[in-house]
RNA sequence: GCUCCCUUCGUCUAGUGGCCUAGGACACUGGCCUCUCACGCCGGUAACAGGGGUUCGAGUCCCCUAGGGAGCGCCA
């Protein structure tokens, strides 16, 4: 059998996170396969679709390099089918008019659950004759409430569900669009989707869709409901427990894989691996092995993750989006100060994120205007003065710029003043970074360059003259 | 309320009847390394929801209870 999966989302809102692993593990579940993976907005509710979601939808696919092999289809453009496929099943009285009104349903409702029972509809309509005056109807679908339908599900097992706990649902809107449940079955039909991988809120709903295909003579495709991600106190993940939508990801210095890499033992396991290439994921994944217990969403793990992804991955792919940070806070590491690969290889074992990354070595590429207040207080203080007026001489006068001459000059000027490493590079790293923390101060200096180094020397030299 | 799903450390999970005095990872924590911040390395705390069965033997199979989640829309 050809594999062809296929993710649907409501363009309704962001990319956010459980979109995201849903669609990965579809994604997944096809190239391990061999197969297709189709992209299809569900846009039938026009009163909540818009166009700025199905772009922020594709725009957050593309980042995470979900590539699609075919659409977006758009439900919109398939209304000429919806409406054959209603007519199909209203000629073979396998669906009905309704002219039942909202009051009249809320009424039911309100009544069925007075008396604890279940709300469902209860296909009063069924047999009626002649039409409403002054009520366009609704068209339900006639449920066979005899027997059980069960969904044979790659995760959580075969379930059974009562046909009678089923009632008529609607298919056609007063309006004459179909709704959810009509476009999805004639949609997966109609592109021969053969694994349906969703979340899990949407297995009450597969009974009603099976029976709807089984209404039209088709088989039906192979299921797959994935648990859902909770927040991290166990209730349903929302904007408060942090980030939802996967582009925040990308502003909080995210990488793509890292994300992905979360989101994939988010639920999926393979042993007690923890970190996994695109390619291992792809040959590994195994849906079956995909847990059926909802899974909260775990920052600080998701953190560490990042930070491994930092630390690994090739220079030239972190220049690319670091690059993106930097632009974000106008910085351009191209007009001037340390080439960016060589920044982002000496920072990138202490970022947990390309933000914390950029932020770190904005000072190679900005002047310094002010110390931090409590670094410069606590390491730039008149004793040093004669240090680092030492230490700027022997710069100075060095023929060449390299790591090893610097690390030896100012372990040189340390001695001569009979000053600590500690006591000799803090001082200097304040005056060269701004602040008490960067890269090893050989390295530091290397990267800054002899112009800034000296430039910035003097400046917290006559700091220093002014203090005394 | 009804139907369906779920339940191993705080969190993600390994575990498919004996290899489990329950393993790994994050977080937390003690130490080492150290020019700062980090990285790294070594160690520690911490779980089979509860109760009944089945079995020589149960985290693993069955039942019940409890707790959590989802669905019950002219939303998807």
């Amino acid at each position: 059998m050809t594999v062809r999966t296929r993710f649907a989302p409501s363009p309704t809102g962001y990319l956010h996170i459980g979109g995201a692993r849903t669609a990965l593990f579809s994604w997944l579940y096809a190239r391990k396969h061999g197969g297709s993976f189709v992209l299809r907005i569900e846009d039938t509710d026009r009163e909540r679709s818009t166009t700025e979601s199905v772009n922020a939808i594709l725009e957050g696919m593309t980042w995470l390099g979900l590539e699609y092999d075919e659409g977006p289809f758009y439900q919109t453009e398939r209304m000429a089918r919806y409406q054959e496929v209603i007519q199909q099943l209203l000629d073979n009285d396998q669906a009905y008019y309704c002219y039942c009104s909202k009051e009249e349903l809320d009424a039911l409702r309100a009544e069925q659950r007075a008396k604890k029972i279940k709300p469902r509809y209860d296909g009063r309509c069924r047999h009626r004759t002649a039409p409403v005056d002054g009520i366009s109807p609704v068209i339900r679908f006639k449920n066979t409430p005899e027997g059980s339908t069960i969904v044979r599900d790659m995760v959580k097992g075969n379930v059974a569900f009562d046909n009678a706990e089923l009632d008529d649902l609607i298919i056609a809107r007063s309006d004459g669009t179909p709704t959810y449940n009509l476009t999805v079955v004639v949609d997966d039909m109609d592109m021969n989707i053969s694994h349906v991988i969703r979340g899990d809120d949407h297995l009450n709903n597969t009974p009603r869709q099976m029976n709807i295909l089984k209404a039209l003579g088709v088989e039906p495709p192979i299921y797959a409901h994935l648990p859902m991600i909770l927040g991290a106190d166990g209730s349903r993940l929302s904007k408060r427990h942090g980030a939802v939508s996967v582009m925040q990801y990308r502003e909080e210095g995210y990488l793509p894989e890292a994300l992905l890499n979360y989101l994939a033992r988010l639920g999926w396991s393979h042993g007690d691996q923890e970190i996994f290439s695109i390619e291992e994921m792809i040959e590994l994944f195994d849906i079956s092995a995909v847990n059926k217990a909802a899974a909260a969403f775990n920052p600080e793990k998701l953190l560490w993750l990042n930070q491994q992804y930092i630390k690994v991955s090739p220079a030239p792919h972190l220049v690319h989006h670091a690059s993106w940070h930097y632009g974000q806070r106008g910085i351009d590491p191209s007009a001037g100060g340390p080439d960016i690969q060589a920044v982002v290889e000496t920072q990138r074992d202490r970022a947990r994120t390309l933000v914390e990354l950029v932020d770190n070595s904005a000072f190679f590429y900005r002047e310094i205007d002010q110390y931090a207040e409590k670094d410069a207080k606590k390491h730039l203080k008149p004793e040093v003065l004669p240090a680092l007026k030492d230490l700027r001489g022997r710069l100075e006068a060095l023929p060449d710029w390299q790591k090893q001459a610097l690390h030896q000059a100012v372990v040189d000027t340390a001695e001569a003043h009979g000053l600590k490493m500690g006591k000799m590079a803090q001082p200097v790293r304040v005056a060269l970074a701004g602040r008490a923390m960067s890269p090893s101060i050989d390295t530091t200096i290397e990267l800054v360059g002899r112009e800034q180094t000296l430039k910035r020397l003097d400046r917290a030299i006559s700091y220093l003259q002014k203090q005394s």
